[in-house]
DNA sequence: TTTTACTGCAACTATTCGGTTGCAATACGC
DNA sequence: GCGTATTGCAACCGAATAGTTGCAGTAAAA
């Protein structure tokens, strides 16, 4: 996963909605029709968050007969905590570098 | 760490100019001024960016004399990748649980 | 003390984004 | 075949966002 593949992951997460969605497909699939029965906005506003989530990767179209359905992926997220959380250690092992130095003067 | 405070995280690292931010301090901490040297904005168009990024905890002001210093801390996003790979993981499980179901029938 | 460099605030603009309504097309059920 | 439910597309609207310029305040340096 590059860094190019990686910001639209975030930009997708970064948006109440679109978490309501994922948390909602979290039970299962579903279509954009039957998620905007619970959500409070319309599915024209939920098929364009799913077109979102899916360029960034994070759900995957089921054509189910006339309906499709939405399938949240799992491994693209844990793709990009793992990146996540490599920049994370290397930056705070860079502070612990700089904290060290500077307690040597 | 709530989801309350993970989507502004996530909204703060779906941008490519503070993904350019957060490049240029993992090389050491900087102000506002010094980053607009290199990047292809604004010094004020940065201060909004660090703002944003201080906002989402993943940076921190260093005052350093008459100048403003930015830090970037890890601790942050180390924390998010933790939370993201669990939801991940959750999901990816469930879909395996699915497909055995299925393969049962 | 005067100059200089750096920060912070405010106003303004253009574009993107989240959301809506309306309509056309299509595939299923009776 | 006919009605109905479901998706897809396009236009539109308001709010937020990314960026700019300009100016005022302030602290270091000469």
């Amino acid at each position: 996963m590059t860094a190019a593949t990686l910001v639209p992951v975030f930009a997708a997460l970064g948006h109440d909605t679109r978490w309501s969605i994922l948390a909602a497909l979290g039970n299962g699939e579903a279509s954009a029709s039957v998620l905007a029965t619970t959500l409070p906005v319309t599915r024209q506003a939920i098929a364009k968050h799913l077109a979102i989530l899916k360029d960034a990767g994070l759900v995957e179209p089921v054509p189910a007969g006339r309906e499709v359905r939405y399938r949240a992926l799992g491994s693209e997220l844990t793709a990009a905590a793992r990146r996540l959380e490599e920049i994370g250690i290397a930056w705070d092992r860079r502070l612990a570098e700089i904290k060290r130095i500077a307690e040597e003067l």
